[in-house]
DNA sequence: ATCACGACCTGGAGGC
DNA sequence: TGCCTCCAGGTCGTGA
């Protein structure tokens, strides 16, 4: 499910659902592990976010950061199938809610992840980056860009193919397997593709084809193709507007030749074998 | 070190 | 109806 536009899109609409501004209250959960059978840190969130005010929501890559005015903010990954949502408290707990923020405005901001892939941790303010999970992520598409010399820089050398290049976080923070089969479609470029052997066209024509599909995808608020809603339990429209993923059979919207599925280190790939050439 | 693969977990879809 | 298999937006640990 939530690929960086997805993120950002539970990012902005918990913005603007006035999450800033309110102030935690209590702290609880359900007890299950997360992503890699790993308790939630049930004790820290609690010291870390009763009474404390949301001062913000950020992003970097797929993660999503709520900072508090103290001196630790609140860690996010979504995983597969997570959704953070800002209801009522009286509503009754989803199935898989496993992390619940009681704010003191009457709502709740809850952590809901069927297949537990998640993540929700602390992270001190400040020095984000120094968290496990951030300290090795490669630059964000979105808030800081991605150079296409920093692709080339990244690929030398590389022999995975180009697809499992792109969704290493650690090369660029946000791509998933949706966006890397859009991405290697408008940049014209074949998924069998060694990394290493990309040229300086093709890393600039990747750096363009990155930017411009999460972008149009956040406008459109993200892929929803089952699980994803926004914090207000809104799916997001960009669906509509996938070019290859989930359509092999149809024609390439480019030439018309077939889209063909293939599997790439265990995940689907969806390409056109006629226009992506490079 | 790099890379491919399976594991982690639940649920939905489709075949029989 | 039920049971089976396959598949899913991500990451992590293992072993070649």
């Amino acid at each position: 499910m939530p690929e960086l536009p997805e993120v950002e899109s539970v990012r902005r609409d918990l913005v603007r659902r006035r999450l800033r501004g309110a102030t935690v209250v209590r702290v609880r959960g359900s007890g299950k592990p997360l992503r890699m059978n790993k308790p939630v840190p049930m004790a820290a969130l609690g010291r870390a976010a009763r009474g404390r005010r949301i001062v913000d929501v950020k992003r970097l890559g797929k993660y999503l950061m709520i900072e508090l005015d103290g001196p630790a903010s609140v860690l996010v990954h979504l995983g597969m199938t997570g959704n953070l949502l800002v209801v009522p408290r009286r509503t009754p707990w989803a199935p898989h809610t496993h992390v619940v923020f009681e704010l003191d405005d009457g709502r709740d901001l809850r952590f809901v992840d069927p297949r537990r892939f998640g993540m929700v941790d602390t992270v001190a303010r400040g020095r984000e980056r120094e968290h496990v999970a951030l300290a090795g992520l490669g630059p964000d598409p979105i808030a800081e860009g991605i150079p296409a010399s920093h692709l080339w820089d990244r690929a030398r050398g590389k022999a995975c193919k180009v697809k499992p290049f792109i969704l290493d976080q650690r090369v660029v923070a946000g791509v998933g397997n949706i966006y890397a089969s859009e991405v290697l479609w408008l940049a014209r470029i074949s998924p069998r593709r060694k990394a290493g052997r990309l040229g300086a066209d093709d890393a600039r024509a990747v750096s363009v084809a990155i930017d411009h599909v999460l972008r149009f995808a956040i406008d459109n608020g993200g892929t929803t193709l089952r699980d994803f809603v926004d914090a207000g339990g809104e799916p997001g429209e960009n669906g509509e507007y996938l070019l290859v993923y989930g359509r092999d059979g149809h024609p390439c919207p480019r030439c018309r030749t077939k889209i063909r599925r293939q599997v790439d280190q265990g995940r689907a790939t969806y390409f056109c074998p006629t226009c992506q050439k490079r």
